[in-house]
RNA sequence: GCCCUCAUCGUCUAGCGGUUAGGACGUUGGAUUCUCAUUCCAAAAACCGGGGUUCGAUUCCCCGUGGGGGUGCCA
């Protein structure tokens, strides 16, 4: 059987971006679908730009996406090293057979490869045979003695036995040179797969590093969840079909083949991304809601670790299905964790204009403190008893008390809410309010 | 300029000669709910243009237009 071997050979001359992140994640699946091997390669022979620094958020990245691979740096393999600054007696070798074959020649101190001048074929998995004839020879020693990407790149692609090179549409026109090369070493080329940009979501151009929602980085930092951040990224430029969006890994990585990836370039659009993140976060176990959730609020300015561990839990299990994203999350709960909460002034004129908002306050303390267990069921029921005394709408007691529990009109159930926030508070609240307001 | 490439709602896409052109995000309206969010229902919204081929083209071919990429001793 035909071993699959696919790379992602990124260099780490910039931070690490959605485009490159979908490259290596497109690279994974077809590995993953095929039970092949997903190599990483550090394309590390611009020492001009190369940064140690790019490097370490490129391998932070991938670990989040949940790239793994299976040869590469810090795991090893039978084809390393697996960074080209350590590979040059390999490509020293190369060199050689070319010197040797007449097919380069010297200039200006630089080694140049003699083109063929004949069309060459580019067996595209993805866009079918495209023909390209190379016209000018090009340089694949510099002056300074260090071999070219179009050289390195294709002698680590034959020494690493690469099945198919998946990579972004840029390198199309590339390809061409690729082929003469990979022709001159006498080896057959792999197949290729030469996958759409994406392009940024405003304005033209494909997607760059100063496009916000750009970098990997930044989801990790505003707490996307990883997963919905790869689920996305597989939709852009393929389909799973069936009218469906949201699925599994496991399912994406049965269904996942090369050659059904789109053509076209694709548009990134930052509030599907959104979308996609809420759905994930809302589907979330608890358990994990509430560990990523704690990571989030000892980040933030809120005060958890003064409260005690079940009453964070119990804010935190009202409030899940609620949340669209993690870095709300501190601001939506804040009230929890505060002595004195601040009031939204603007709500507070609203709601006095259209009922007397403290009438129903003071009703709802008076029946609230007589009130033994506070749970959903009693707060529920008390109310509704309120509103029908009184003859107005439950929504009258809801809104006077969330505001004055919460300072804010927004939040979980208020019934729920009141159960964690517990009797004592409760009342304290609606006191200080009715005393200030 | 030259070379390569792509083209379905605003966006991501399904479609692979005959469909009321489907779904999703977003938008708008409505229902439910204690607010918000969810959920549900509904609406507006697309085959770039022109030639062919064909009984019939969104679908196949050609041209044009538009988009994207490349055109380095960057990768």
């Amino acid at each position: 059987m035909n071993n699959v071997r696919v790379r992602f050979a990124p260099s780490p001359t910039g931070l690490f971006h959605i485009g490159s992140a979908r490259t290596a994640l497109f690279n994974w699946l077809y590995a993953k679908h095929t039970g092949g091997n997903f190599i990483l390669r550090i394309e590390d022979t611009d020492d001009g730009r190369d940064r140690k620094e790019f490097l370490d958020v490129l391998i932070h990245g991938l670990h989040w996406l949940g790239l793994n691979w299976d040869e590469g740096p810090d795991v090893g393999g039978e084809c390393g090293p697996y960074f080209q600054s350590q590979r040059s007696d390999i490509y020293q070798k190369y060199i050689e057979v070319l010197k040797k074959s007449g097919l380069s020649y010297e200039k200006d101190g630089a080694l140049y490869f003699k083109v063929s001048h004949k069309p060459q074929v580019i067996h595209d998995l993805i866009r079918g045979n495209v023909i390209r004839e190379e016209e000018k020879d090009f340089v694949i020693v510099r002056s300074n003695g260090k071999p070219v990407f179009h050289l390195v790149n294709v002698v680590d692609d034959i020494s690493m036995r690469i099945t198919h090179i998946i990579r972004g549409e840029d390198h199309l026109s590339n390809t061409s040179k690729h082929i003469e090369l990979f022709n001159a070493f006498g080896v057959k080329p792999p197949l290729f797969a030469h996958i759409p940009l994406i392009l940024k979501s405003q304005g033209s151009g494909k997607m760059s590093k100063r496009d916000t929602g750009a970098l990997i980085e930044d989801y990790e930092k505003n707490h996307f969840i990883a997963d919905a951040v790869r689920n996305y990224l597989c939709l852009l430029g393929w389909s799973p079909k069936e009218d469906r969006e949201i699925l599994p890994l496991n399912e994406i990585i049965g269904l996942f083949d090369i050659g059904d990836v789109n053509r076209n370039n694709a548009r990134f659009d930052e509030k599907k991304m959104s979308f996609f993140n809420s759905e994930y976060l809302r589907a979330l176990p608890f358990g994990d809601f509430y560990d990523r959730a704690l990571i989030v609020l000892r980040n933030s300015q809120v005060a958890v670790e003064k409260f005690d561990t079940q009453y964070v839990r119990n804010v935190l299990a009202i409030c899940q299905e609620k949340l669209r994203s993690f870095i709300e999350l501190p601001n939506f709960i804040e009230y929890f964790f505060v002595e004195k909460i601040t009031y939204d002034r603007e709500a507070l004129a609203k709601l006095m204009a259209k009922f007397d908002l403290r009438t129903r306050l003071r009703e709802f303390k008076l029946a609230f403190e007589l009130l033994d267990i506070i749970d959903e069921t009693s707060v529920e029921n008390l109310v509704h008893e309120l509103a029908s005394n009184h003859d107005v709408n439950t929504g009258e007691y809801i809104h006077s008390v969330r505001l004055a529990v919460s300072g804010r009109t927004v939040g979980p159930s208020l019934f729920g809410l009141l159960r964690v926030l517990g009797k004592e508070v409760t009342i304290g609240r609606i006191n200080s309010f009715l005393f200030q307001n």
